[in-house]
DNA sequence: CTAATATGGATTGTCGACAACACACAACAT
DNA sequence: ATGTTGTGTGTTGTCGACAATCCATATTAG
């Protein structure tokens, strides 16, 4: 990979050892507590208190809150406290149509300017073994997979980092919703017609399909997550 | 306003002292500067020099800086340093480009929750009269009232703040292009008609426009902008 | 008894000092 | 000469202490 002249002690796998700022680690911490609903939103973030809980300053969990405040997650009232963003009905709402606005953004571009779909048909592959073998976790995942392709074949990094920001929401009202009953095969099955439309340049039938199956996955809970205090 | 008992020394004009944090004060300031061009993409932003200058404490200065993160601004390396985001011709055009897709989204909302459109007329005649006087600045800042309240009637306060964040960085292109030749009244005469179509429920028509509108303002600079280091 | 006013505790905001780190350049050995 | 290893300098990262603020509760005056 690098132009060592004479090959060190490199090649073999000593993996260089990662530097992370302890602000970055700390916040990964929250994040995925925050994410899997370990840590319910409302739930107010002590700084001093989550310092000697993980044994850092209280600098540290300062900088790392203000991270998770860049994403969405913390909400920071001056001089009261931070807690963890309260989920409305309302929000939940905005989050899935600002994705749908997104996944649909990202079809239209794909349709103008062309893109390999294989990934796409992997991971709908990926979709219907899990759907076959009633495996929700996988199904999820893939799902996940298929629809992070979509975007990046639309080669728009804004986009896609926009999408992964709200992405994350999404994470969050899954874990915090109990998984409803889903029809794996059919939430399978979604998938493939839009891979077709796309591979057809047929830009109504996939804009509408997009459109109508990120539609689909919002419409579940009302407001099943509202919170208060 | 309030539901004093004892009118107090109230009422009167006796405005209430803001206790703004100082990492706020900070960050409006950087931010100012960072929009208005005063500080270009590229600069390196040194804390202790900063702290220094502005006579706060580095962490306030960190802090504020770690704000323009979130905004977009500000791009960090651990250990190496933070700098005002470069603008690549690329980012420049995914700005634009998002920006169409949120305003598209916007306008396919209004027509159909409907909306009070008065505010954009207001807006439009401002545009007119500005362009008259061929004043370049009350134009822009027209423009600027008129698309965000665009957004606003769509009524979805993420689209709202998602906007709010993008056209910062719109801002901060316009600063840094020198002020092409525009032809005012053109510019002005382009909004009225969305707001017919608006007004007639025309789908098609509005979208068009407002895409075609929005298109034209990013097409101006090519990489005018485009930095290095 | 009521209402204005202290007081205390909990939490965030700000500070200055010190540690860790990356980079560049000098010193050295081979 | 060359490449390796020290060393220095400028920067960010982390820390603990102190100040400012808010809120609830007690206290006191009327």
């Amino acid at each position: 990979m690098v132009t060592t002249k004479t090959a060190s002690a490199s090649d073999i796998g000593i993996a260089p050892i990662e530097n992370v700022p302890l602000r970055v680690q700390v916040a990964g911490r929250l994040r995925s507590a925050i994410l899997s609903g370990r840590l319910r939103p409302g739930t107010s973030l002590v700084e001093t208190a989550l310092a000697e809980q993980m044994n850092v300053s209280r600098t540290s969990i300062r900088e790392a809150i203000q991270l998770l405040e860049n994403d969405g997650l913390v909400e920071s009232i001056a001089y009261k406290g931070k807690r963890v963003k309260p989920l409305t009905a309302r929000e939940v709402a905005e989050t899935y149509s600002l994705r749908e606005a997104f996944e649909v953004m990202a079809v239209r571009r794909i349709l103008e300017n062309g893109a390999s779909l294989d990934q796409l048909r992997l991971h709908c592959d990926a979709m219907t073994k899990a759907a076959e073998r009633d495996d929700f976790d996988s199904l999820v995942a893939a799902d996940e997979a298929f629809h992070h392709s979509v975007i990046q074949l639309a080669d728009h990094d804004l986009l896609l980092a926009s999408w992964k920001s709200l992405y994350m929401r999404i994470h969050q009202i899954m874990a915090l919703r109990n998984r409803d009953e889903h029809n794996l095969a059919e939430v399978a099955g979604n998938h493939p017609p839009i891979v077709h439309a796309l591979q057809d340049g047929n830009s109504e039938l996939a804009v509408r399909l997009i459109s109508e199956h990120t539609q689909t996955l919002a419409a579940f809970d009302p407001a099943t997550i509202a919170q208060d205090l």
